[in-house]
DNA sequence: CAGCGAAATGACAGCGGTGTCATTTTTAGT
DNA sequence: ACTAAAAATGACACCGCTGTCATTTCGCTG
């Protein structure tokens, strides 16, 4: 389906420029710059701005940022780098983080970090536009991409992703006491015999903290034993894992999955294959609150993490660091429970 | 929890130019920008090279993007706008236009329009920053904004949004055709009473044409009937409007929701309210497909929209029109059905 | 080894703003 | 009305890179 009519692009006449103005307004360019800049347009005669304005209003101009940056030695854009295989929940939080920052009139250079690509590439991108910040938001990034950013000579938030050795400033969710709460409240609420099932990836960083903080809670009660099994956060390897639990002599009765998407095959698989009643004969748990869990046919209880305070800190930590020196912060943020209906309570 | 250490930002060291490694490596600054510039970097000489390279390895130097796009006069910068209620759809799609991006080398610039945002600010973000292209992903995008867009000097791409005096390329899931098949698909697996689930709303671009596209193809075959509910995307009014068709009379017994998340809340209402066996008892189908419409517990069958095709005509479509002149185009998609179990098959 | 053309390198003027300083205009004080 | 100080405006160098043109260097041939 064509169309006789054409792109902007095919005008091709370049953006009219301050002095295309100022020689319209019969004024200098500098006196154009003052009228479009906030910070002295107090300080131009009526007189003056009206000429501006009107000729600017006729060409059609439109101050240039790139110019700006070149000057003023900082761009306003803040570079965001998101995990290929973003998750709901990491898209919750570059919603915020581009929400906010928009408000703050910031920019935001999105960035993909597909763990296959080389984020070298993307910092370097990045540091090309000399971006002022940038923030790092990930459900896995590999250990060789931490090493690069290391070495950015901007300042760098990293939001969940967790770095023994802490190069800068970041907030991440806790995973062990986000577990363990977990856990606290599955023995609570009467489980006996649990299950966790683990996604563990050597190339992506690792949340071996939610199994510590569940096989730890779970210690804290006097409960040593924990059927240990994995997937790879997929439903279909839930439904595997599922499967292989459920077949034991020693069936769980309580199943904790470190992602959501796998808790949905557990419970599909314990319901339509095996028949079992969640909550009454199959309790299940998981990490990640995402949208499915809290549709009726699963009211799963999750640990929720807290999106709104992962970005808002995010933003706050870029700030801060662009803003000038300041100390290296890491900042937990608690996840909470989201008790639905998939947990059985007898005890308590 | 504070650290000694600090940010880079405090070093405050502005980053190396191509005239301090012109200096370093004692040759003229246009020999520097030679060897970073992969046009000229075979004609030069490895001696020169090797010099220059050495210099702005040990300065860390880095090529200024900003200043590049200052003469060059494009940033390689393509404005990617997003609707503030992006669904997981849209999502998807975004991510696949930033990575097909950031393959052919340019850099996304990303806005969140909230429908109570002032879409002219954004767009004025990004004409300021010289952006080469824009495209305009989005959900649901009001017609002031379209008004907005149309102003826009740069090429500019529109993703799933009709206008109806077309003036920029763009390319939009067929939603007539997508409901139509979906009304044949119905019909022939033996539906005879049928309820549709629509959720206009003025203040969005509306989709009346999937209720249009429905009811044509029900009248295609004969059907004349169709009782007519509303929603508004979510879960919870899903319910309710299932509600209401399941306390009538006539009760129907397939319902067609024009988004996937009222649908699943019209199976949860069937099911656990009015146990109803779905699809024996009640066929549900809805458009777009979601994540949990794949879940064992919903199996929903869908309109699927192609995400791929959609971003990478996209893609196409914003390069041509940078590339010089371009006719206008609309490209429709077509959407596809996604079989699953959520309707009955009687005849046929 | 002079002499020539090709290849490599350097010098320099922009790109569109900002910031500083000089100049002009306005305002106020006596 | 005259002058000093304050305010408004203009002139201009510079931000870091690109592109053009001038200059230098190099490789060959006779």
């Amino acid at each position: 389906m064509k169309n006789e009519k054409r792109h902007p692009s095919s005008a091709a006449t370049r953006p009219a420029t301050s002095r295309d103005v100022a020689k319209r307004a019969g004024v200098s360019q500098s006196s154009v710059c003052r009228v479009f800049d906030e910070r002295w347009n107090s300080k131009v005669s009526p007189a003056l701005r009206e000429k501006v304005l009107a000729a600017a209003r006729e060409l059609g101009y439109c101050s240039n940022a790139i110019a700006r940056s070149l000057t003023a030695q900082h761009s306003g854009i803040i570079g965001v780098i998101i995990s290929e295989d973003f998750n709901e929940f990491y898209y919750d939080v570059m919603r915020r983080i581009t929400n906010s920052l928009q408000e703050l009139g910031m920019r935001v250079m999105l960035f993909n970090a597909a763990p296959y690509r080389d984020v070298k590439q993307v910092l370097r991108s990045l540091l090309e536009y000399r971006v002022d910040g940038i923030i790092v938001t990930a459900a896995a990034i590999s250990t060789v991409a931490e090493a690069t950013l290391q070495e950015s000579p901007v300042p760098l938030v990293l939001v969940n992703i967790y770095s023994r050795t802490p190069f800068c400033s970041s907030v991440i969710c806790d995973n062990y006491s986000g577990s363990q709460n977990m856990a606290d409240y599955l023995v609570r609420s009467g489980g006996q015999r649990f299950a966790y099932i683990s996604a563990e990836n050597s190339k992506y960083y690792d949340i071996s903290d939610r199994r510590e903080g569940f096989l730890n809670g779970l210690r804290r009660h006097g409960v040593y034993d924990c059927i240990l099994e994995s997937g790879d956060y997929t439903y279909e390897s839930g439904k595997e894992a599922a499967r292989r639990l459920l077949d034991r002599p020693d069936r769980p009765d309580t199943i904790f999955s470190c992602g959501s998407r796998m808790a949905y095959g557990v419970m599909d698989v314990a319901r339509y294959e095996y028949n079992l009643k969640i909550p009454e004969e199959l309790s299940v748990a998981a990490y990640d609150d995402t949208f499915a869990s809290a549709l009726d046919s699963y009211r799963l209880t999750t640990v929720q993490q807290p999106s709104q305070e992962l970005s808002r800190t995010a933003i706050r930590l870029i700030r801060q660091a662009i803003e000038g020196p300041s100390p290296i912060e890491t900042v937990y943020a608690m996840p909470s429970l989201e008790i639905r209906g998939s947990v059985r309570r007898t005890s308590e």
